[in-house]
DNA sequence: ACTGAACGCTTTTTT
DNA sequence: AGCGTTCAGT
C-alpha cells in the first residue's frame, strides 16, 4: 500500500516482515519482536523512513527502557539522518523534561528535586517516625515498595485503603498519604512522581494535552511489555487525536511485574487501538539453533503465554554446558579459567564475554577470581560512582543550593564535616520547622527563635545557612563551578583529609572525577543548569555507566542484561533458592517471571552458554547447602551437556543420608521438543545424584565436620603487648604502641599503618594480634 | 549532648 | 559483608 520513496534500496536488506514494519507510518502498530530479532534496527529504520516521507522530526518521539538504549537509538538515527531533532529517551527523562516546564501545574516548583530511592526511604521512614504511625511491623523497604506500587498503578492512598480488608494497605495507606505531603512540602518527586504528575497534567489540562498530543504526533516505544499503568496512561493521553502509535516488545521477556509492570498493556493493545496493524518478527539472528532451542524449550513451560515459532538460519553450534561446582568459590575460579580458555585458545577477547547472575551479591567472588586471573573485568549495577557517599554529599549540597526546601538534602549534608549539630537539635529544629510550615533550611536561619536549643547549636545552624545562603547568592554558571564552589565553601577536601582514614585517597579522586563529570556535562550542555546536571545522574542507571568498549569481560544481574547480546554468556548460581528466587516461590505467576528471567539470560547468548550452580554457597557470610534450580530439568536433554567438578571432594555422610534415592535422575526431559531444531546428537551425562537435594535453609557450618573452626577462637587479652602487630575490620594494620590499665577492661592505643592512633577496649574490639 | 565504637539485622530484581 | 541502632565515654 505504501508507495516507493525516495531510497528503495535502504529496504532492501530487510525481511519482508520487517519491511512491513519500517514502512507502516500512519495508525497503530504492534510489533511481537521476539528475542534477537533485529528489533532495534528496525526501529532505527523505521524512523528514518518516516523523516524520509517528509516527517518532522519534532513530531517523533522515541521511547525506550534505559538512557544507554536511547543513547544508542540516537546514535543509529543520527547516523541514518543526521540532525533529524527526534527526542530519544525513557519515560521519566520526558516526564522529567515536561515536568520542568509544567511543574506549577501540579504545585511544584520548576525547580523541583528528583529523589532516588535511597531518599525515598529515608523520607519515608522520617514520616512514620515523626507520625508515629503504627505500621503493623510492615517494615520500611516493604512500605516503599506497596507505595511505589500503588502509584504505579494510579492508586490514591484513600484508594488503596477502600480495598477494605486487607491489613497491609490499611497500615501503608496514612504513610502513603503523609510522604506525598512532605514531598510536596519540599518541592520533590520521585521516581513514579515523574510519570504520575504528567498523568494527571495530561488529565487535567485538555488543552495542554492536545497540544502536546499534536507535537508528539508519531511515538515509538520499545519494550512494551515491561510498561506499567501511568505509562500507559501518559501514551494514551498523547495518543488520542494522533493515534501513530508503533509499540514493540516481546511477552517472553517481561520481567518487571514486580515493579508494577503490566503485561496487559501489550496483550490488550489490539483492542486497545482499533485498526491496529500486528506485525511479527520470529526470525531469530542472533543465537545458534541449539541456544534457540534450549531458550524456546525452557519458555514454553510457561502456561500464561501466547505460542509462538522460533526461527534461525544460524548454525547449531555446541551444546549448553551445566558446570556443578562444590562451592561459590570453586564456580568463579571455574568460570574465570574457562575464560582464561576462551581468550587463549578460542579466539575470543574478554569483551565477548558476559557473566549473568540473578542478584548483585553473587558478583562479588566473580571479580576476585577475574582479579586474581588477570582477566579485566567490569561490573554494571554495583554501587555507581554517584552513590558514593562523597559524591552525595557534595551533590546534595548543590540540590539544597538549588531547591532551599529540600529537607532530605539539608538533613544530610548538616552536620558534615561535622558541626557539632546533633540528633536531639535536629530534632527540635525539625519540629519546630513543622509547625511553622516552613523549610529546615528557613528554620535554621531562624534558630535563635527556637527556645529548645542550646547556644552553640544556634551557632552552628546561623551559620550553616547562611553558608548555603552565600553559595546560592553567586549566580551559578555551570556545574563545574557549583561543584567547586560547595567543596570551597565548606572546606569538604579538608573533612575527607580528617575523617575519612585509610580511605581519604580514594575518595578524594572520586571528588575529582565528581568535578570531571560536571565538566563533561558543561561541554556536552552548553546551555544545561546545575538543576539539569542533578537530573541527569539521578536518572543514570547502572548500565547508562556501563562502557562496552572497554574490553573487558562484563559482569551484572539478569534484569540489567535485557536487551544486549554477547558470544559468550555465563550464568551463574542457577540454583533452586536463587533462579527462581526464594521470594517468588510462593506464586505461580512470579515463579513464571522468574522463568522468563533465565529465557532472557540464555537468548542473549550468541554462540556459547555456560550454566553453573553449587553444592554449597556463602550467603550473608553463612555457608549454606544449595540445589540445582528446576529450571535446569525443562531444558531439554539432547542440548546439553553435564560437567560435575566436585569429584569425590563433596564426601559427606550428611549430604548422603539426604539424597533422594532416584540415581538415574538427570537433568532435562524430552517430553515435547519443539519441530525447528534438529538437535545435535543426545549426549547423555549422568547428574550427581545427590546434588537433587534441597537442604532448604540449614547451613553448611551445622552439618560440616570441621564446624568449629568456622567460629573465632577468642583471643587471649595478654598477647596484647605494647610492640605487637594488630588487624582491626575497619581501621587494617597497626602497631599496638601503649596498654592502658588492667583486667578486662584494659585498653590499648593502636597506630595505624593509615589513618593515625586510636583507642580501644581490647577485650570488646575485634582487634587480633598477627 | 555529641561522638565514636560495637552489635545485630538484613538484600531480589531498578527507572 | 554492609548499615542503623545502641551504648559508653568525653
Amino acid at each position: 500500500m505504501t508507495a516507493p520513496h525516495r531510497d528503495p534500496q535502504s529496504l532492501a536488506d530487510l525481511t519482508p516482515a520487517q519491511q512491513k514494519a519500517v514502512t507502516h507510518v500512519d495508525g497503530p502498530l504492534l510489533v511481537l519482536a521476539a528475542a534477537g530479532s533485529g528489533k532495534t534496527r528496525v526501529i532505527t529504520r523505521r524512523v528514518a523512513y518516516m523523516l524520509s516521507r517528509g516527517i518532522e522530526g519534532s513530531n517523533i518521539l522515541a521511547l525506550t527502557f534505559t538512557n544507554k538504549a536511547a543513547g544508542e537509538m540516537r546514535e543509529r538515527i543520527g547516523k541514518l539522518v543526521p540532525n533529524s531533532n527526534v527526542w530519544v529517551g525513557t519515560f521519566h527523562a520526558l516526564g522529567a523534561r515536561l515536568l520542568r516546564t509544567h511543574a506549577p501545574l501540579v504545585g511544584l516548583d520548576r525547580s523541583f528535586t528528583i529523589l532516588d530511592q535511597a531518599d525515598r526511604l529515608r523520607t519515608i521512614k522520617e514520616v512514620i517516625e515523626a507520625r508515629k504511625i503504627d505500621t503493623l511491623g510492615v517494615p520500611p523497604e516493604r512500605i516503599e515498595a506497596i507505595i511505589s506500587r500503588a502509584k504505579n498503578a494510579m492508586t490514591s492512598p484513600e484508594k488503596l485503603l477502600g480495598g477494605a480488608d486487607d491489613l497491609i494497605a490499611k497500615a501503608v495507606a496514612p504513610v502513603y498519604k503523609r510522604y506525598q505531603e512532605r514531598l510536596r512540602e519540599q518541592s520533590a518527586v520521585d521516581f513514579d512522581d515523574l510519570l504520575v504528575h504528567i498523568v494527571t497534567i495530561l488529565r487535567d489540562h485538555p488543552d495542554l494535552r492536545a497540544r502536546l498530543d499534536a507535537q508528539y504526533k508519531y511515538i515509538l516505544v520499545d519494550e512494551y511489555q515491561d510498561t506499567n499503568m501511568a505509562q500507559y496512561a501518559i501514551l494514551r493521553g498523547l495518543s488520542r487525536d494522533h493515534p501513530n502509535l508503533c509499540v514493540t516488545g516481546d511477552p517472553d521477556q517481561a520481567i518487571y511485574a514486580w515493579r508494577g509492570a503490566n503485561l496487559n498493556n501489550i496483550l490488550e493493545f489490539e483492542n486497545d487501538y482499533p485498526g491496529c496493524k500486528v506485525v511479527k518478527l520470529e526470525q531469530n539472528y542472533r543465537s545458534t539453533k541449539t541456544i534457540l532451542y534450549v531458550a524456546d524449550y525452557l519458555i514454553q513451560h510457561n502456561t500464561q503465554r501466547k505460542p509462538k515459532d522460533l526461527v534461525t538460519d544460524n548454525a547449531h553450534g555446541e551444546p549448553v554446558e551445566i558446570s556443578v561446582y562444590l562451592d561459590d568459590h570453586e564456580e568463579a575460579r571455574g568460570v574465570a579459567s574457562r575464560i582464561v580458555d576462551l581468550t587463549r585458545h578460542d579466539g575470543f577477547s574478554p569483551r565477548d564475554v558476559a557473566v549473568f547472575c540473578r542478584v548483585t551479591a553473587l558478583t562479588r567472588n566473580l571479580e576476585q577470581a577475574l582479579r586474581s586471573a588477570s582477566v579485566p573485568y567490569q561490573v554494571v549495577g554495583t554501587v555507581s560512582f554517584f552513590d558514593r557517599q562523597e559524591v552525595k554529599d557534595v551533590l546534595a549540597y548543590l540540590s539544597l543550593v538549588i531547591n532551599p526546601r529540600n529537607d532530605v538534602a539539608f538533613d544530610r549534608v548538616v552536620n558534615v564535616p561535622q558541626r557539632g549539630i546533633g540528633k536531639t537539635s535536629l530534632d527540635h529544629l525539625a519540629e519546630w520547622a513543622r509547625r511553622k510550615g516552613i523549610p529546615r533550611l528557613a528554620a535554621a536561619a531562624r534558630a535563635r527563635e527556637i527556645p529548645e536549643l542550646k547556644p552553640k547549636a544556634i551557632d552552628a545552624l546561623v551559620d550553616f545557612a547562611a553558608g548555603i545562603d552565600r553559595i546560592a547568592k553567586h549566580p551559578t554558571a555551570s556545574a563545574k563551578d557549583g561543584v567547586e564552589r560547595v567543596l570551597r565553601a565548606v572546606g569538604y577536601r579538608e573533612y575527607l583529609k580528617l575523617s575519612a582514614l585509610s580511605k581519604a585517597d580514594d575518595r578524594n579522586a572520586n571528588v575529582d572525577e565528581l568535578i570531571t563529570a560536571a565538566a563533561e556535562f558543561d561541554s556536552a550542555n552548553r546551555d544545561g543548569s546545575i538543576a539539569g546536571f542533578l537530573e541527569q545522574i539521578t536518572l543514570m542507571t547502572s548500565v547508562d555507566r556501563w562502557a562496552d568498549d572497554s574490553g573487558a569481560v562484563t559482569l551484572m544481574t539478569l534484569h540489567a542484561a535485557k536487551g544486549l547480546e554477547f558470544p559468550v554468556v555465563f550464568i551463574v548460581g542457577v540454583e533452586n533458592q536463587l533462579l527462581p528466587h526464594s521470594r517468588s516461590q510462593d506464586h505461580p505467576d512470579q515463579v513464571e517471571e522468574e522463568r522468563r528471567l533465565f529465557f532472557v539470560g540464555i537468548t542473549r547468548a550468541r554462540q556459547k552458554l555456560f550454566l553453573s550452580h553449587c553444592a554449597n554457597r556463602v550467603v550473608k557470610g553463612r555457608s549454606m547447602y544449595a540445589s540445582p534450580s528446576p529450571f535446569l530439568d525443562e531444558l531439554p536433554a539432547d542440548a546439553i551437556v553435564v560437567r560435575d567438578t566436585t569429584g569425590g571432594r563433596r564426601a559427606s555422610s550428611q549430604w548422603d543420608s539426604h539424597s533422594h534415592s532416584n540415581t538415574d535422575w538427570r537433568y532435562g526431559n524430552n517430553q515435547n521438543r519443539s519441530s525447528y531444531a534438529p538437535p545435535p546428537p543426545p549426549q547423555r551425562y549422568e547428574k550427581p545424584r545427590s546434588s537433587s537435594v534441597n537442604f532448604g535453609l540449614k547451613t553448611a557450618a551445622e552439618h560440616a565436620a570441621g564446624a568449629s573452626a568456622a567460629s573465632s577462637p577468642p583471643v587471649d587479652l595478654d598477647r596484647f603487648q605494647p610492640g605487637v602487630s594488630v588487624r582491626h575490620p575497619t581501621y587494617g594494620l597497626g602497631r599496638i604502641v601503649a596498654i592502658e590499665g588492667a583486667g578486662p577492661n584494659r585498653k590499648g592505643r593502636v597506630a595505624f599503618v593509615v589513618g593515625g592512633e586510636r583507642t580501644f577496649v581490647l577485650a570488646k574490639s575485634p582487634l587480633k594480634p598477627i
